[in-house]
DNA sequence: CTGAAAGCGCTTACAG
DNA sequence: CTGAAAGCGCTTACAG
């Protein structure tokens, strides 16, 4: 260990080996449009930052031009499923594509106003609402608040929410394509978890209606003897009994006490979930499910980030209301 | 819209409003120990940062005095289970108790490198290893790489290692306990997902050995073919047999696959999981698996990140070797 | 097309 | 106990 650790090479120090000044170092390495730079001049800069591992400093380049390129995704700690996953690699990308950085905040590790502490992005993209207070420091801070609502919350300002009613309508469209003429939607208990069934109730609803089918009755349950006496209240009902379930877990824990009660499926009664999670292919009966596609909410949500920063798109996909496909049935034999 | 925007207090600005300087500001909101401040000058100070709604700029301070109090965990795109998810934010948790804050980047979405000149992290917690160049990136940016592996890699550098064997263990453990002689550990195909079964395999493994129990056979499918002939070799030996699976989702196909063959489970065949996922509460025999605690793995890479960045720890729990409650048995219907 | 200079908002020796 | 000043590493008018 005789060797001092070597200073990290700042921009001066490409300068000086380019032969260049620090201000041509800088429009190079950034492409500013305003300037040209002759080839030979750039090929030296080039070459010399390469030579020298120069990485630029995020901080001073942040502290200077005011701006940042980083974006804040902010995931609460219950949406952990793949889907959501996916989600925030999309919107990543798409950034990315347009020069931003991603990075995400599991919520209440720490609270924002810590967070912002340590870090400064240009925006935030909050997959549920914020608090007011939080919404607050954002603003303070000079940085945008994008909302790309990963369910449906009540939100008077603008944002980009998953479609649930489409999600809705394609489970009760499968099942009326199969011959069920009942349906119900059932929610089980979430924990710890806000999202409410209600978009995908609504969406289930107009598709039924539309088709001049019989209305969508809602049950929500919370515990295994309120499950088993909305079972027997659909068992109850002629014809043949659709559910819509709010998603794969709970479609399995329907799937469960239905077995228990020795029900024909799906003879009697079928059975829709939602999200496609792996466990659905191995119960008895395999599960059919519809599998969200959260492609074009990951476009609006990118799009949305980058007219909130003033970055103009050429693509000319418009963000909000998509009718694009979201969602893609998933079928097996509890349908 | 006539009112100007206002701009971003500064601290020169709570300076001006507490009538100190910028200095005594700084000294007063970073706690700087070296420095006494009378309580006078204090309450001001805090007073006037309150009333502007002051926050500091993370650019600034960091580029002056040369570190950062983010630390970045870099998260593979697969590694989307609640477990993790929990593991992140207990890391979260502990770091925020020192003053640092994290944030996450979901791997893929853009190269580590971009990322990097949009965000200097103090430190950089990989849960999987990281590319040979990457670990050159950091260390050229001066940042420090710590290994919080969620699963068996090889890896010559320290590193914190969620203890897979004691997981093993406690899966091969819990079936001897009930009664299954003939162990075997069972794995399936991990989509685009590097994480081998070895560690727990070799935990089951020293279980079995200790107790004198058989030998623990392995076996690994990779499709509906191959996993009913691994059962059929199964099914062939004397005595019952105690299958581990490598986690819920192979443990609920195992299942789905025994159902088909009639096997009398658990009289014949008992079956355990790893992870404690929702769906294995209603499968057919309802599983039973194992609930991993990542509390000591979450503790020991927060310990392993603070002393990387030379911060000292009064607390005495040791780093690496924990011997601690890793994992709770989740006693259902399959063993 | 290129360079010298100012300044972003902090922190930290240093002098009092 | 407090303040004046330097400087972190960039970007960006501005002058040539």
């Amino acid at each position: 260990m005789t060797a001092s650790r070597p200073r990290r090479p700042t921009s001066a120090d490409v300068a000086r080996a380019a032969g260049v000044s620090r201000a041509t170092v800088s429009f190079v390495l950034n492409d500013t449009p305003s300037q040209t730079i002759s080839p030979a001049t750039r090929e030296a800069v080039l070459r010399a930052a390469e030579e020298l591992g120069y990485m630029p400093s995020p901080h001073a380049a942040a502290l200077r031009s005011g701006r940042s390129r980083l974006v804040l995704t902010l995931v609460p700690h219950w949406a952990s499923s793949p889907t959501v996953m996916r989600y925030l690699e999309l919107t990543g990308s798409h950034l990315a594509e347009h020069g931003l950085l991603t990075a995400t905040h599991i919520e209440r590790s720490a609270p924002l106003r810590d967070l912002l502490t340590a870090v400064h992005p240009a925006a935030v993209i909050s997959l549920v609402p914020l608090e007011p207070d939080e919404s607050d420091l954002l603003a303070r801070a000079g940085i945008a608040e994008v909302h790309g609502y990963i369910a449906d919350f009540p939100d008077k300002t603008p944002s980009v929410t998953l479609n649930q009613q489409h999600m809705g309508r394609a489970q009760a469209g499968h099942l009326l394509d199969r011959g069920f003429d009942r349906l119900v939607y059932v929610s089980g208990p979430r924990i710890g978890h806000p999202v409410r069934p209600a978009g995908r109730l609504e969406g289930a609803r107009a598709e039924a209606a539309e088709r001049g089918s019989l209305p969508v009755v809602a049950f929500s349950y919370t515990d295994t003897a309120s499950l088993d006496a909305a079972i027997a209240t659909w068992l109850g009902l002629p014809g043949r009994v659709g559910v819509c379930a709010f998603d794969d877990d709970t479609a399995l824990e329907v799937l469960a006490r239905l077995r228990e009660h020795g029900t024909d499926i799906p003879g009697r009664v079928g059975v829709v979930g939602m999200d496609d999670i792996r466990a659905g292919e191995f119960s008895e009966p395999a599960l059919t499910t519809i599998r969200p596609d959260l492609g074009p909410q990951a476009r609006a949500v990118a799009h949305a980030t980058l007219s909130a920063l003033g970055i103009s798109v050429d693509d000319e996909s418009p963000v909000g209301s998509t009718t694009a496909q979201v969602a893609a049935v998933v079928q097996r034999a509890t349908t």
